[in-house]
DNA sequence: GCACACCCTGTAGCTACTATAGGGTCAAGC
DNA sequence: GCTTGACCCTATAGTAGCTACAGGGTGTGC
């Protein structure tokens, strides 16, 4: 099949495939007379495998290891595939953690501004103006030991 | 003060610094008859209010609006304001529910392999393998209708 | 006159694509 | 034989927010 057809069957770009090739996630397939790709159905499950990790946010430098072991199974332990997932909770984990903290932050800013204001009164400028003159400010509390509510 | 003094009292990086000034967020500071950029005690608070607009997650393009607000207090409405804190927290709150999701797909792939396997035998790969031909998967269990366990 | 810290501009790199520009190929229809 | 249109090709630049060079100039102390 041609490269327009492995995109529909797989619900990747023409142009994200040719970049998966380059960055030698896909094998590069065989070419037409006129030098048009010609895909297998193999392909289409190494894309979707590609596609797949891609959904659960793995790196392409991660999937490239991921479909590497899948491509090779050889009798060694798999303890790298598990440390590659375990790497990516962790990662997603934290991050969730940094984005819970920057909600609390931005509610506790916006919290400065409710009623309609001027430009000039508006609460968020001002914890915002304060903050850059180093005052302590309402999105970012002191957390050394101290809780926020508690 | 010089761009590294500058650095120095804000902890942000010099190449930063300059970045900013390209992009229109900090304003061009004078310059020495050699050309080295002068800056003025206000840059400290600019570059603070940016660098404090960054640690909250904000975009450039938003800061430089905030920041335009701010050396231009109009008596006009505040509204814009909000509505850029307001588009923020939804943005970082959807991102948060994106990754929490992630979260229980990989850890429910990751259970599909917990004692030492080979390559070969790994859950993990078959999981990933049998996803790629279609089939469902753990990590994304169908949604439609039906409650993941209940 | 040299070493060294600092400054300058300009450009390339990072991730994972996406979007052009500028061209070639192929089948159908007239 | 010619055109039209869908498809394909390569190469390059753009996205966000920096970071990291290369290749050079400046300023001060010894």
């Amino acid at each position: 099949m041609q490269i327009g057809e492995l995109a529909r069957q797989t619900g990747c770009e023409v142009e994200t495939i040719r970049y998966y090739e380059r960055e030698g996630l896909l094998p590069a397939p065989a070419r037409s007379a006129s030098g048009y790709r010609r895909y297998e159905p193999g392909h289409v499950e190494q894309l979707n495998f590609i596609r797949h990790c891609r959904s659960l946010g793995m790196s392409l430098a991660d999937i490239r290891q991921l479909a590497d072991y899948h491509r090779h199974p050889a009798p060694e332990p798999c303890d790298r595939v598990n440390a590659l997932i375990d790497d990516q909770i962790r990662r997603v984990h934290s991050q969730i953690e940094t984005l819970q903290q920057l909600e609390r932050q931005l509610l506790a800013l916006r919290g400065r501004c409710h009623s309609p204001h001027t430009l000039a009164d508006c609460g968020i400028l001002k914890t915002l103006e304060d903050a850059s003159s180093g005052e302590p400010c309402a999105c970012h509390p002191p957390a050394t030991g101290k809780k926020i509510a508690g």
